[in-house]
DNA sequence: TACGGTGATGTCGCAAGGTGACATCGATGG
DNA sequence: CCATCGATGTCACCTTGCGACATCACCGTA
């Protein structure tokens, strides 16, 4: 085969997600998505760990973003995780609407993918505790403001990819902010 | 072999307790746990839906204690989860310390096993989360509640299975979940 | 132009996960 | 004594993922 094709890495997302989107996630081979890219398996492997990264590499990139606005903000911490996840909101959900869409209906369809994405979001949490820490934060508070937040996000972003939605998302998650605080606010203390 | 062997599921499950925690999840292959068992690995596969479910045996029991726990009680919607998730762990995570923290190092060392546990909280979420919808409640609503008290949940187990923790597990939940209160309360409105 | 190095890719083989199809055994009922 | 049925064993197979090695393009240098 032609040797030194570019961006291998982007074909073979690409291929990656047309295949997905065709037949199901479970139905494509790693020597399915390679051959579209024109490609070998072996090549897949040394790009991605295993067969799901192809549909995460941009994971990396939303936790150092989220990071950074974590870090540039002396708020409480539930409001600079809020305020953050709104300035990443902007940033990198903008555009590409459709491509999201998709990448979410094939992620919903696969069990398998969908663990992949909880642990995804999981070690962003972790991040986002991690950088509260160092901001002098209880180990426990830290956690809980990146715990919280990260689940804001998650419920206001399943309203936005819903269909029908027409709010923007950095207004859904203030939205849903505000319903949590309603919610724990009202609980009437040491059960 | 001999067939018809007692428990043949009980039996594949200690043995993949013990085998993951004498050499990990990844040097355990399916046949060694089926032949400690004394069963075929068709036989484990018949019984398990993969390698990993066999840790993973608990989580139907504990999602139909908590649903009903949540039922029985017309609480709040957070006050609801949280005093159900206090009350399951009086029930459930009573007895067997020691099994309880084999069983949590080991998930610790694979992120296979996390992300499993990962699918399977989420899973008890959303259970949780359409228990609160069948009482009338709002969908954000719902899944605000259960989402969070499951995260009130995990941190609260996170810190009763650490070392020298000598706290009940009902306290930690009481305890987080006001420190949650605290977190979120504090923050000023729409950033 | 020739030469050697370097890095990305292809080729091959293999252990393990996971599954379908079929055989086999034990118990149970007639 | 035989038929049946459900649980298990056996076999074959595909796929994932990886180690080891070969191969090609490119690049600097003489």
């Amino acid at each position: 085969m032609a040797r030194w094709q570019p961006d291998a890495r982007g074909r073979l997302e690409a291929a990656a997600l047309e295949l997905f989107g065709e037949r199901g996630f479970d139905q494509t081979t790693v020597t399915d998505i390679a051959a579209r890219a024109g490609l070998d398996k072996r090549t897949f492997y040394r790009l991605f760990g295993d067969k799901r990264e192809a549909l995460f590499s941009g994971s990396g990139h939303l936790e150092e973003i989220l990071v950074r606005a974590v870090t540039d903000t002396d708020a409480d911490p539930f409001e600079a995780v809020i305020t953050a996840f709104r300035r990443v909101a902007q940033v990198m959900f903008a555009d590409r609407l459709d491509l999201i869409r998709v990448r979410h209906s094939i992620i919903e369809a696969s069990p398998e993918l969908q663990e992949r994405e909880l642990r995804k979001i999981g070690s962003l949490a972790a991040a986002v505790a991690t950088t509260l820490r160092a901001k002098g934060l209880h180990e426990t508070t830290a956690t809980l403001a990146a715990e919280s937040g990260i689940t804001v996000f998650r419920v206001a972003y399943a309203r936005w990819v819903a269909p029908g939605s027409d709010a923007s998302l950095a207004d859904l998650i203030a939205e849903t902010a505000t319903e949590l605080r309603t919610i724990v606010s009202a609980w009437g203390g040491r059960g």
